[in-house]
RNA sequence: GCCGUUGUAGCUCAGUGGUAGAGCACUUCCUUGGUAAGGAAGAGGUCGUGAGUUCAAUUCUCAUCAACGGCUCCA
């Protein structure tokens, strides 16, 4: 017999070689019918798999993470066989569970798969289900499974036992199909109720763009059809957020094909939300004690030599126009621009921290395939900033730049982001990074402690470092679930002397300082692609383009409305009136569904009254009040810049 | 940049080897209406661009540009 622990504590008996399935029915048939894996001392297990020792026991189901990602990757295994009965001789290579299903990268052998054959590939993986397939485990030496794949001539396996030892591998199959894989899997593919085929992508062999394109199929998967209706619902809710959509309907941006990909035109709509969100970076900056510049947007190539951007990004900067025998590249970031503002001046350790702003403009040469509406372009807006510090100073200015971010992440009511410590990659020193070794352990260890010391929660990440140092990157993700950068906070260690930017310090010494590049607000393009999604287009009032929107009841009070109208400009309220000949009604309905904060209803009533009826977006009829009562409250919630 | 898909009116989308349609938006007229669509009429497109096949191409083929879904990349 053998002690089976459950996770409220519970210790239970069993014989040797039970399995999870069968410790589920000595519970519940109910709950054996929804089993799907089981967590053994902390591993994931299939829960048909024999248990012989004493061991802690949680039961997966669909309702748990890794339960869910077994589902998902047994449904990998299913579509694999749907696929090699449709394509005999596909070759394939790795098929993990990700975030919202599955995916399969393949090599159909030059031949094609269309939009059809995923309908044909969901009917087959359906009717392979039925049949509740077992998924077997088989524990298989390294020289059986060389010789199984060397049989099938599939390279792809073949590769991916080199990194495997004997001992450790196991086959899984089910039905027709036999597959190299560690495991673990649900125990039929009778579970597997409802399947979609989202789409087909090339994908490289490796994620190596030197390599092969395979081709990767996705799907996602349920056990029931009622969820992947209310998966599929979601995503439809989604795409109604999605600021591609948005920021077309509220006249925010647009784009060009005479001007070019990826550069946005900001509309009059848009333009108000980059003037106040300046405005707000300036009053936030100037307080933070950071002054304020203005840059040229090309700058010759011997400054971006200097500053070390060239060799590691030239490609991705617009090719260089000549002129007087010079090149001049249109820049891609403002740094070296700041620098050459700090070095103009010779500076004392008392003019330290100098911290220096500027709301710049970039243009990047992204690759074609990039480009992504507002959040990937090729001209950007950066909230940017350089703060020159000594070392003593680095790790409060370090937090002061954190502390702002957060400053902004309130007014926002930002609280879904991962802070991510971006560091080098060792084996790219050189290649991606500066081959500094030591300088980046120590400034690594550096923002790790200031991260630590003020209790910041982060993740860290290898090899997403900038060139010149480590960062803080927030990490966003997009109404489509696109994960992307929308601040960043970096070390720079390597430009100081590069540009060999000095101060003299309490010694009467030469030193160069620390530089922090931060970007809290990111660019305008990111932020603002951002904040459609996450107001789904109802702007906060002091963001809204429109502000209010005066309805008169019919033209009779369209003087009325006039002096209400002058009342709110004279508040430097953004205001209009709908002059249409419609009815209120048509006029209530047309401004909700422009997400125009406010309302006023003006009639008789209001006229005779001095009043407004006010009508709040989303929220209906509020009332009427007394028009200068109204713009007080307003100016107010303005003011304060509520989130609500 | 790579793989795949798409491109018809301002927007959302039908449609066809014989040079095009709907709804909304827009304009005009009627209506002056009290909290999410009043009525009528009208205007608007060389069907992304270029070439080829054809008596004839928006439709078929190729190229190109752009967008979309991924991959790679992101100072």
């Amino acid at each position: 017999m053998i002690k089976i622990t459950f996770p409220d504590g519970a210790i239970r008996e069993y014989a040797e070689g039970t399995t999870a399935l069968d410790v589920a029915k000595s519970i519940s048939e109910g709950l054996a019918r929804k089993v799907l894996a089981a967590d053994i001392n902390g591993q994931v297990w299939d829960a048909t798999r024999p248990i012989n020792n004493d061991a802690q026991l949680k039961l997966l189901t669909w309702n748990d993470g890794d339960g869910k990602s077994t589902f998902w990757h047994s449904s990998a295994h299913l579509m694999a066989e749907a696929v090699e009965s449709m394509f005999p001789g596909v070759k394939f290579w790795v098929g993990p569970p990700v975030e919202n299903g599955f995916y399969y990268d393949m090599d159909l052998g030059g031949r094609q798969i269309t939009e059809d054959d995923l309908h044909k590939l969901e009917l087959k993986m359906a009717e392979l289900a039925k049949k509740n397939e077992v998924y077997e485990r088989k524990e298989i030496s390294k020289s059986d499974a060389v010789r199984y794949f060397t049989e099938k001539g599939d390279e792809y396996k073949l590769d991916l036992l080199q990194g495997l030892n004997d001992g450790e591998i196991t086959f899984y199959s089910q039905g027709n199909f036999t597959d190299l894989c560690r495991g673990p899997h649900i125990p039929n593919t009778g579970f597997i109720k409802a399947i979609k085929l989202t789409n087909i992508a090339g994908a490289y062999w490796k994620g190596d763009e030197k390599n092969k394109q395979l081709t990767r199929i996705y799907g996602v998967t349920f056990p029931s059809q009622k969820e992947l209706d209310e998966y599929l619902a979601m995503l439809e809710e989604a795409r109604k957020r999605d600021h591609r959509k948005l920021g077309k309907e509220l006249g925010i941006f647009t784009m060009d094909d005479d001007v070019g990909p990826g550069l946005a035109l900001w509309m009059p709509n848009g333009t108000i939300i980059i003037e106040e969100l300046e405005r707000l970076a300036k009053e936030t900056e100037q307080a933070a004690g950071y002054k304020r510049v203005v840059t040229p947007h090309i700058g010759k190539e011997i400054l971006y030599i200097t500053s070390g951007h060239l060799p590691f990004y030239q490609d991705s900067m617009y090719p260089p126009m000549e002129l007087e025998g010079q090149k001049y590249y249109l820049k891609a970031m403002n740094c070296p621009h700041h620098h050459k503002i700090f070095a103009a001046q010779p500076k004392s350790y008392k003019d330290m921290p100098l911290r220096l702003a500027e709301y710049g403009t970039c243009y990047r040469y992204e690759q074609s395939g990039e480009l992504f509406g507002l959040m990937r372009v090729r001209c950007l807006h950066m909230n940017d900033a350089h703060i020159y510090c000594t070392k003593e100073q680095f790790a409060a200015e370090f937090k002061a730049v954190n502390d702002m971010y957060l400053k902004y992440f309130k007014i926002f009511g930002i609280d879904k982001y991962i802070m991510r410590l971006s560091l080098h990659d060792p084996e790219k020193l050189g290649l991606k990074y500066i081959n500094e070794p030591e300088l980046w352990i120590e400034t690594e260890n550096l923002v790790r402690q200031v991260m630590i010391e003020n209790k910041i929660p982060f993740v860290e990440v290898k090899g997403e470092g900038a060139f010149y140092g480590p960062k803080i990157d927030v990490q966003i993700w997009s109404a489509i679930g696109r994960e992307f950068t929308l601040a960043t906070n970096q070390v720079d260690f390597a430009q100081g002397r590069r540009f060999k930017l000095e101060f003299t310090n309490k010694d009467n010494h030469p030193e160069t300082p620390l530089i922090i590049h931060r970007a809290p607000l990111g660019t305008h393009e990111r932020f603002i692609g951002f904040l459609l999604e996450h107001y789904a287009g109802k702007f906060p009032l002091w963001l809204s383009p429109l502000q209010v929107k005066i309805l008169p009841i019919s033209d009779k009070f369209m003087d009325y409305a006039q002096t209400v109208l002058q009342s709110l400009k004279n508040a430097d309220i953004r205001a209009e009136i709908d002059d249409r000949n419609e009815k209120i009604g048509k006029k209530i309905r047309d401004t909700e569904l422009a997400k125009v904060p406010f309302m006023l209803v003006v009639g008789e009533k209001e006229m005779n009254e001095n009043k407004v009826a006010i009508r709040k977006q989303g929220k209906g009829d509020l009332g009427t009040k007394d028009i200068n009562e109204f713009i007080a409250e307003i100016v107010k919630e303005i003011k304060d810049r509520k989130s609500e």
